[in-house]
DNA sequence: ACACAGTGTGGGAGCGCTCCCACAGTAGTC
DNA sequence: GACTACTGTGGGAGCGCTCCCACACTGTGT
């Protein structure tokens, strides 16, 4: 094509210059979007940057600007449960939904066991990314601290305690668990069990505390035999329904923290023979494809899951370009509550 | 914090180099594990990244290296998709594996919708990796001749046609078919129906030629009302089963090319009050976890396919780094094939 | 006439690395 | 003792951007 130096090479912003007529930083200018270029030269520069097929080379921008164009998406869970939980996919699905009209790009980060840990940690403290969404992070996690001190703008999900200092979306688990007990009393359940998940994660705690509160409100009393602690998996949940149905045979409705812990539940319960929702009525939280798919489809209680990734993004996003002007950092920052609504069906 | 200059900033190349009384290129050759330096400078340098906690910076060297240190895992699949089939999981998990022990980032890109295609393309042309594995190709998309007039070292799963010019890795679809269509032939069933994927992929093609083939080969007609084409969804393997019942009432056994397709039979069997595997038995592919949980649980064809993850992504590594030295670039290299094996379970 | 604030614009400096050339040192050869 | 042939090593030159300062130019007010 042309004779010497580059040939084969991308355009750079100076040929792009070159060919509009005008200078690097008028391109630059026109590129990022910025301030006060003429129309008239604006319009060159973008008919030179067509015609060249220009793409910016990211990592000179990047070294250039001191910034990565990039956020992670951090999951502290092994492989097989990112996938197998829904969960994840929806957080996933709302967090590139935000993204996508920027240029920013997601990375994706699975830490299940400790090697993976470490690896992450020093992944992080390269500086890599200009941004951290941490999902499900439980109580004693060093994750978060790290990010605090490395100066990493964070967006953390579900907060890690009541005094969360880091930046926070929720959904709220206390109220939606209630209403999941709630809509059981209403049924005229009258044992009503519950599987929690672990309690070093909040948010499952918040949810044994919805339970507690809806039974204390209806003047029931609370039996701490009808409440057996899991881990939000289908095998955690069957053991604590055998549990369960060991301790208190003659409970008549269970709620369950997760639906993935409703399914495992339930297959104990059929194994014991117990049909759903005759002799026990279950309930499951997240309303995920399995509650769709189980036999019979399972009451569940919905989270705005996807809507709390989009929530998550926007909220770091903003973080990120804000953190370039004034010096907010990482610094506490807002937090979102969003609301959780019982999905009604057979199972209940 | 500080005014101009470095202070609060990450360390530097150069200060190390300052810090273990040696030069800037030395330090970069011990860093890259490279060429010939003492054991005692590289003792000296090593020891000065750990005090500092130096860690390289990306940009940097991307920009100076003209590399990425990332490769693209592209999912031509819409979000839904991606989650709901297990094969993604799977080929995750084996690209993840053989990537672990390199600094080789892995950047997930799922492109469902013709806009999201062009962005990817967009985003190829960049050159923003190093690499493309390219899963679940179509015949006529136009993504992998792209990316070879891009230049960018490429690995498909899953060839487009018998001649497939990119390198690529297979499970033996044919054989596998086969297999499970003999199995249902050695159990008695005499009327053999099959639901496929769609014929514009050629692994698809290859089960049907698979299920014929085992039916010549033992004698048996092929009965053209048995083939019902799907699209390896849910829904769509119900819609071909009730399509099928219709057709031929009489069958009593079915090949689903995929598991979740084969779920969708179930349903629809299971509607028409047909029992398995007693009135109709039924088998799929993938071995995901769906034919586990099923009821009853499905034979299946397993494929290796968290190997055929880990192949790939190890091809596309030696293509990546072989290409900097010889000229090889994108052209047709070697074709991988793995077996797959029948997972006999009792839906059959 | 002068100063003075604005608006666009060009281009230098530098981000932190890799590449590679030059050169010192050491060892082997005529 | 001067030659070549290494092996290590230092450091210059860039990679392609962004940032920002300096410099036109235009106006407006005195």
């Amino acid at each position: 094509m042309n004779g010497h130096g580059r040939s084969g090479g991308r355009p750079t912003l100076e040929e792009v210059a070159a060919r509009a007529g005008v200078g690097r930083g008028t391109v630059s200018r026109v590129i990022n979007g910025s301030s006060k270029v003429s129309e008239q030269t604006k319009a060159a520069v973008e008919a030179a940057v067509t015609e060249l097929g220009y793409v910016p080379n990211r990592a000179a921008r990047a070294l250039a600007a001191n910034r990565n164009d990039a956020i992670a998406l951090v999951i502290p869970e092994p492989e097989a449960r990112f996938f197998a939980e829904p969960y994840f996919s929806e957080v996933v699905r709302g967090v590139g939904a935000a993204l996508a009209e920027t240029d920013i790009q997601l990375v994706l980060t699975l830490a299940g066991s400790d090697r993976e840990r470490r690896r992450l940690a020093h992944y992080l403290s390269g500086h890599r990314v200009d941004g951290v969404l941490l999902v499900s992070v439980h109580a004693g996690d060093p994750l978060p601290e790290l990010l605090v001190e490395l100066g990493i703008p964070t967006v953390i999900s579900g907060r890690r305690s009541a005094a969360e200092t880091l930046p926070c979306v929720d959904s709220d688990n206390l109220e939606g668990a209630a209403e999941a007990v709630r809509h059981l009393l209403d049924r005229g359940r009258r044992t009503i069990a519950t599987i929690t998940g672990p309690l070093d994660v909040y948010g499952a705690r918040c949810r044994l505390d919805g339970y507690r509160q809806a039974l204390a409100a209806a003047g029931r009393p609370v039996d701490e035999r009808l409440v057996a602690v899991a881990d939000f998996t289908e095998e955690g949940g069957r053991r604590a329904m055998r549990e369960l149905l060991e301790r208190s045979p003659a409970l008549d409705a269970v709620f369950a923290s997760s639906d993935v812990m409703a399914a495992g539940a339930r297959l104990e319960l059929r194994a014991a023979g117990r049909r759903i929702p005759h002799d026990v009525a279950l309930v499951g939280f997240d309303d995920s494809v399995v509650a769709r798919h189980m036999d019979p489809p399972l009451t569940s209680v919905r989270q705005p899951i996807e809507e709390m990734g989009r929530t998550m993004a926007r909220m770091l996003l903003e973080r990120v370009s804000g953190g370039r002007g004034s010096a907010t950092g990482t610094g506490g920052g807002p937090s979102v509550v969003l609301q959780n609504r019982l999905v009604v069906r057979e199972s209940s």
